[in-house]
DNA sequence: GATTATCCTGACCATATGGTCAAGATCAGA
DNA sequence: TCTGATCTTGACCATATGGTCAGGATAATC
C-alpha cells in the first residue's frame, strides 16, 4: 500500500475525527441505551455537524457496532493479565485488579456491553460464541489445572469466573447505585482500593487460597 | 369507600388488563430497553390496541414506571428472607437462594431493573435514595454484630452485599452470555443447584464462615 | 496556481412513534 | 328495558429521528 505516503494530515484528521466521536457515542449509548440515543446528541457531544458523523459512520448501527467491538478489545487485553502467572492467588488476583481498573477508568464501556448482552447480543454474538467461549473453555481447564495441583478448593471454574465478571463489572455498571450509597459521592481512591481488596479477598479465601498467599494481598 | 360494591367485574377487567400489559411492558423493556421499546410493540405483546394501553396507563413512561415499581417491590420481598436468621451462613445462603430464584424465574424484571440503575434511575431515584439507604444501613448493622460476635470474618459489609447482588443478578442480566457459554442451552435444573451451591459455598467461605456450615449447604 | 481528493455542513426528506379523540360496545344496576 | 359508567379501538396528528445530498471549504500534489 501507498497508504503512508499519500494521506498523512488527512488520514491523521480521520483518525482523529473517528476517536472523538467514538467516545462521544460510547457514553451516550452508555447514559441512553441504543434506542435512546440520537445521532444528535453524539453530534453535541462530540462538538460536530450530524452530518459529518453519517460523514466517518454510515449509520447508527455501524457507529453503534465499532463501539462494541472497541469494547470487546478492552476486555480481552485485561484478560491477558490472567495468564503469564504461577498460581489462583497470583492470577485471579492480577485479573480481578486489571477488571477493577476497567470498570473504574472505563465505566461507560462496561454499561454499553452489559447491555448490549441483556439484549441478547444482536451485534457481536458472532464474537461470544467464538472468542469469548475459547477463552472460557482456556481459563476453564487453566483453573482445573490448579485444583488437580491442589492449589485450590474442587470449585466450578464456570460459576468462579462468572462471580468474577459479575462482581467487578458490578462497581461500572451500578456505579450510580454504588454512588448513591456512598453519600452521593465517587469512592475516592482509598475506597477503591478497599474495593479492590475486599473482592480479591473474599473470592480467592472462597476458592481456598491459603491464608499465607492472602495476607500479600 | 364505596369501591369494594360499586365495581366488581369492571375492578376485575381492569386489573385483568393492567396485569397484562404489565407483563408485557416488563418483557418488551427488558429485550429493548425504553428507549427502544415502542407502544404498538407491547400492545401486540399483550394482544391489545395500542389505544387501549393509553387507556389504562396514560403515556409510556408512566407504565415504564410501574413495571419498575414492580420490580423494586420483588426486590425488597426477597430482602426479608434475609431476616429472622440467626447468623451468616444461614441468612446470607437463604438471601442467596431467594436471588438466584428470583434471576431464574424473572429475569426481564431484573433486566430492567439494571437497565435502570445503569441509566442513573431516572425514575426510581427517590427510592435509592430511601428505602434503598434505608434496607442496606440497617444489613449493614446486622453483619458487622456478625463480625463482632466472631461469627465471620471481619469484611467490609457493603462490598459483601455488592458482590452478592452482583453474582446473583448477573445470572438473569447475563442469562443470554451464560446461555451461549452452556452450549446454546438454558441452565438445567442441575445446573441451576450448582450454581447456588457454588455462589453461596464461595461467598460464605470467603467470608470466614466455618466448614461444619458450609457442609450444611 | 491548478487540480484533485478529502472533508464539512445546512437544509431537507421519509418514516416511525407517542399520544389523542370521538364514536361505539359492553356491562352493572334501577 | 333504560341509564350511566366503564371499556374498546380505528383513524388521525404532531413531532422527533435516522439518513441524504448538493454545494462549498480545505488540504495535498504537481
Amino acid at each position: 500500500m501507498s497508504s503512508n505516503i499519500r494521506p498523512l494530515k488527512k488520514q491523521k484528521i480521520r483518525q482523529e475525527n473517528e476517536k472523538t466521536i467514538l467516545d462521544a457515542a460510547e457514553k451516550v449509548f452508555a447514559e441512553a441505551g441504543y434506542g435512546g440515543a440520537t445521532m444528535q446528541l453524539i453530534a453535541d457531544v462530540a462538538g460536530l455537524p450530524k452530518a459529518n458523523l453519517h460523514y466517518y459512520f454510515p449509520t447508527k448501527e455501524a457507529l453503534y457496532r465499532q463501539v462494541v467491538q472497541n469494547i470487546f478489545d478492552v476486555w480481552l487485553q485485561a484478560a491477558a493479565v490472567f495468564d503469564n502467572a504461577t498460581g489462583p492467588a497470583e492470577a485471579l488476583g492480577a485479573y480481578i485488579d486489571a477488571k477493577m481498573e476497567i470498570s473504574r477508568r472505563h465505566p461507560a464501556g462496561s454499561k454499553v456491553w452489559a447491555s448490549e448482552v441483556m439484549h441478547r447480543a444482536p451485534v457481536i454474538q458472532d464474537y461470544l460464541e467464538t472468542t469469548l467461549v475459547d477463552w472460557t473453555n482456556d481459563r476453564i481447564k487453566v483453573i482445573q489445572s490448579w485444583v488437580e495441583a491442589g492449589l485450590m478448593d474442587p470449585v466450578d471454574p464456570r460459576h468462579l469466573l462468572y462471580m468474577i465478571w459479575a462482581t467487578t463489572q458490578h462497581y461500572a455498571d451500578f456505579n450510580h447505585q454504588i454512588e448513591t450509597l456512598n453519600d452521593a459521592q465517587p469512592l475516592s481512591d482509598a475506597q477503591w482500593q478497599n474495593a479492590k481488596r475486599s473482592v480479591k479477598r473474599i473470592i480467592l479465601k472462597g476458592i481456598g487460597v491459603p491464608e499465607s498467599e492472602l495476607s500479600k494481598l
